[in-house]
DNA sequence: TGTGCTATTGCAACAACTTGCGCTAGCATC
DNA sequence: GATGCTAGCGCAAGTTGTTGCAATAGCACA
């Protein structure tokens, strides 16, 4: 189920800088996060770096759940209340972006590119991205409809996919 | 959801009493609520009745909780638990339809009209409903893109109505 | 290295659902 | 009316997410 997924990743721009150092992996936009918090008069803690460190490893969408979960992994201690605080921070730095899945959890998508809706398929539960082109007819129906100025990273739209139409 | 068809038949249809005879309200969806659960092989309990109640008030969206409190004014026994499960035998029938509102929490539309989505303005927080041909065209963007088949009721799209743009 | 400001943490309580289970009470049938 | 099947009820415990607050600990600066 997870495969179409994959393929939708393949469709998406390259982010970070790629020059790579022989040995060294390349660099990623985690890289810098203590220095711009800092940057922003904001620390950098063990319970951050805990739960960097796990979306480092993630891609695509995570719960919160998921997360809090990793993180208790790492670090017994690990309390929601902090993740759920540091998400926020990240959210507003641009390394995450949450959404609400179909069931109205809290669902996180790590690095996006760029403001993109989902689609969930209510029989197989997989999750597909809205490509640009896509999202740019909806927002503009809207616009058109209603005057209506579309926030397209909270959009989740529920349904069935090719694969499970029938 | 899919005895939607059959919640639409009641409303469409004139019925010969439909004429108002002065005094008495005019027939709403509600009045065959119990013989049709009757039909159904399902039963017809006070609590089924105070919700009942409570919705025949109501018009546009309610949240799980308002109807709850509205439960618990007439009648002050009224179990959380009882009026989710109510909620869904109702859905069934077609008399409310649930989405979830910009902020994840269950948001019931009472007496839907047809299938639709949901805009909601995060400024003023008003919500308005998506017209059916506006929600063809993301319907049909969609099974474009993806072969996806949307299940408009379920969508809620956040964003700035045009009121609030600037 | 020590000090002080204050961003963060963890706790505890709360809100909004959800689920399993044993008992109650609709209602079809006699 | 009495009876029996079982849908539905209330309860209690669990999950997910949010918030206020006192104590802690980054980090800038001396």
């Amino acid at each position: 189920m997870r495969d179409n997924l994959e393929a939708m990743k393949d469709r998406q721009v390259p982010r970070a800088v790629s020059r790579e150092v022989n040995g060294s992996p390349p660099p990623t936009p985690w890289d810098g996060v203590a220095g711009r918090l800092r940057a922003a008069g904001l620390r950098w803690t063990p319970q951050r770096r805990t739960l960097v460190d796990v979306l480092r490893q993630e891609e695509g969408h995570v719960t919160a759940t998921e997360l809090i979960a990793r993180c208790r992994e790492r670090d017994q201690t690990t309390t929601p209340s902090t993740v759920y605080r540091t998400l926020d921070v990240l959210e507003d730095f641009g390394l995450v972006a949450h959404g609400h899945g179909p069931d109205g959890r809290e669902d996180y998508h790590v690095l996006p590119d760029q403001v993109h809706g989902h689609l969930h398929c209510v029989a197989c539960g997989a999750t597909w991205e809205i490509r640009p082109e896509t999202g740019a007819a909806i927002v503009d129906a809207l616009a058109t409809d209603l005057g209506f100025a579309v926030d397209l990273s909270h959009v989740t739209i529920s349904g069935r996919c090719s694969g499970c139409r029938d």
